[in-house]
DNA sequence: ACGCTGATGACAGTCACTGACATCGGTCGT
DNA sequence: ACGACCGATGTCAGTGACTGTCATCAGCGT
């Protein structure tokens, strides 16, 4: 029997989600989610930088995926189409998780300082991509440019994932891969009209 | 003769800038800035909600200028074209103040804080033009998708602006509106590729 | 002259976050 | 089996961002 109760890191994140969705970000402190999890305060700040990284842990795996799914994408494939695989590629392992996708996104919404955050990882996520292509011979701005629509791309589906405004999707659970696809074919439409 | 030395908000802004270049953000105290300004710390945070929000004072007309812009753009423009010349609206009053600008880039460069803020007021940017583009008529997601690109092209034309890598550029001051110019038929190449 | 207003100061308080040191099961080398 | 060490946690004191509240006082209108 080991000296403490495992998985302390995951005790707190799930504590961080019931008491932001209860109380709301700025109405809970940081005391009262280590008290849930049976922790303390300092303990908290050994696991997450501050008090907003406890909602985004799984930003980096999330990071990889979109990496690899890009360096992976055969060398024939426009830029804009590698970063279209990568986003369906990362679309993957949300199928499961919608409800908790959706708690998080309603905590998120509601707080601007949460917002930044996510805004912020958005954007590591696109440097990385943008990386990712150069990699692949992808000149500047190019990879950045089509980096940055993809990340804008992906927001659009994942909004609409989330919280569908299609009648028969609040029905039935729409599928993120195909709003990528329905959103990418948007954009499309909208650049070229010159 | 009034009771307090004018322009308390603008000293503000001065001292943060001034201290921010030379300390770095996180070390330099709230405190600090308001004794180099002549007031107290209290003051400072009756001006800036906070202590980022001091070098984000003039987004809000920034994001007028943007908003009027796409407003103005004639009826028969296609929506990437109103916001193109929105961005191009945009770009003039920085024409003069290209060294507080690089200066004010350096900061928040130089601190993750920072960046987060800059990134959601540029979000909000983004919001204001979809917005105005729902105003014109055009639906969604393509008002969505139509506001993001152009602010990931204004973000593109800003940074080679600000820290030019052409040779040619970086003798002469480059011209914000032609990069914009430039950077958006980049994106309607890569955006084009399928 | 009088009272009101608006910008500022003074001050105490909360809470996010950090540094330093203590604690103590588990593990490893011998 | 024993002792040294390790790593996750606890304890505690401190700093600094930010807020609520009340006081101050020049200027302004009446």
């Amino acid at each position: 029997m080991s000296r403490w109760e495992p998985n302390a890191r995951g005790r707190l994140e799930q504590a961080a989600l019931e008491l932001y969705l209860e109380r709301g970000f700025e109405q809970t402190t940081v005391a009262e989610i280590a008290k849930q999890a049976g922790l303390t305060e300092r303990t908290f700040f050994r696991h997450f930088a501050d008090k907003r990284e406890v909602l985004f842990a799984g930003a980096g795996s999330l990071q990889e995926l979109f990496v690899n799914a890009v360096v992976g994408a055969p060398d024939s494939m426009a830029p804009i189409d590698a970063v279209a695989a990568a986003l369906e590629a990362a679309a993957a392992p949300f199928r499961e998780r919608r409800e908790h996708a959706r708690q998080r996104q309603a905590v998120i919404a509601a707080n601007a300082e949460l917002r930044e955050r996510e805004l912020i990882k958005l954007a590591s996520l696109a440097s990385a991509i943008a990386d990712a292509l150069r990699g692949r011979g992808v000149t500047e701005p190019a990879a950045s440019l089509a980096a940055e629509t993809g990340i804008a791309v992906f927001k659009v589906a994942f909004e609409r994932w989330i919280n569908p405004v299609d009648s028969a999707d609040s029905i039935n659970q729409p599928d993120l891969s195909q709003l990528i696809r329905e959103s990418l074919d948007e954009l499309k439409a909208v650049t070229a009209g010159s």
